[in-house]
DNA sequence: TAGATTGTTAATCGATTAACAATC
DNA sequence: TAGATTGTTAATCGATTAACAATC
């Protein structure tokens, strides 16, 4: 599947939004739609919708519209999200707990497998299932369990250093709630940042001539 | 201020970044920077950052530079994070605990005034110095504080209910991370979505021709 | 003054939208 | 067959990049 290479920013910021709306339709038990219904509810263009599905293969019929259930499989596997990638995380204060609490980690395509810190008051506990481990026993774990991607719940200061760590055994994929430029220290790492401050200060200056 | 409506989404979504680089170049004790210096730590052209800039008027002293400081004084204008809106939290889970521990609100234009939650378990408990209130009391806190602000740490079923309350009681402000799609409940609303099953499903879909 | 770097206009590039022939 | 809606090409629009005159 070489077409990827080719795919634009815009349009993979879009994926998982239409898998939402898919599902949520399929949920209600939609079966068809045509590309001007959904971009109608989705607040785009029927165009877009139909060039954007047609950067992956054609997936309606003409005349018809789009099976939905055909839809959500064929975004499940160009997103991959039917994978099961090991993951872990790494940081158990409030963010991290938040986020293995949360997140439906089997239905993204990973599997989440271990949650690791550095603080003895967290060190042992349990969290969702997971018995908290040190941060010390980090390397071993993720050559022996062939990790593919770390979760960062951790602060700034020590992001680089555990992603040398991590690196070095073969980690390759962040989701870095961190705030440290992975991306800087190594450039054959994926890295999905997210930064909640950017978002709540998008908030703000919409606000500001309200 | 009337520029503010001419802004594209694109520039909107770059303010945040340049405030987190300046931030950190200041921190370190720069002073001044070109367009070109801070692009290429940015990774980004120079070009783009002036033009960016200049959507806002004139900050740099040509044969110069920019003076950090004063950048970042007119981005925290611009973004109007000086401002201390009331803000509120609803949903006291680890979501919203993280969020509450988590967001230095003073320093991106709120003030986090009360945290709220429906459930009997929760009612009363302290979180980070907040009393955690029952949801029925929502209206007339949000009416008797000048609420502007809402952080929806809520399940997708309780959001539009919840959202009614908070607009009748003249909260127009809600950072989302419900997933539901409050646009369609009012359109005289600034919503701010956080999905994070979005971010974590366009890290999928960039491993998958790793 | 000479050098540097901005502010701004012009050129390019890419993404979105419109149009329409293909076809179910 | 007629109607509907896709897949795809062409046109438009906007954002990014390049260029350069203004000026500190």
């Amino acid at each position: 599947m070489n077409k990827k290479q080719n795919i634009s920013d815009s349009v993979i910021h879009r994926l998982p939004r239409y898998y939402r709306f898919l599902a949520e339709l399929s949920a209600q038990g939609v079966n068809k739609i045509s590309s001007n219904e959904l971009a109608e509810r989705m607040g785009t263009t029927a165009s877009q919708v139909r060039q954007d599905f047609n950067c992956f293969g054609c997936f309606g019929q003409q005349g018809y519209g789009y099976t939905i259930a055909m839809l959500l499989e064929e975004l499940a596997k160009i997103m991959g999200i039917e994978n099961s990638r090991k993951a872990i995380l790494i940081g158990a204060g409030n963010l991290g707990k938040a986020i293995a609490g949360h997140i439906t980690f089997s239905k993204l395509g990973f599997e989440l497998i271990g949650i690791f810190d550095n603080s003895k008051t967290k060190i042992g506990k349990d969290i969702f299932g997971f018995r908290v481990a040190s941060i010390k026993k980090l390397k071993a774990f993720c050559q022996q369990n062939n990790v593919e991607m770390a979760i960062l719940c951790i602060p700034k200061e020590q992001a680089a250093n555990v992603v040398e760590t991590l690196y070095s055994a073969g980690v390759r994929g962040y989701w870095n709630f961190s705030h440290h430029d992975l991306k800087s220290l190594h450039d054959d790492i994926i890295v999905e940042n997210v930064h909640l401050n950017d978002s709540l200060m998008k908030l703000s200056f919409r606000f500001v001539d309200l």
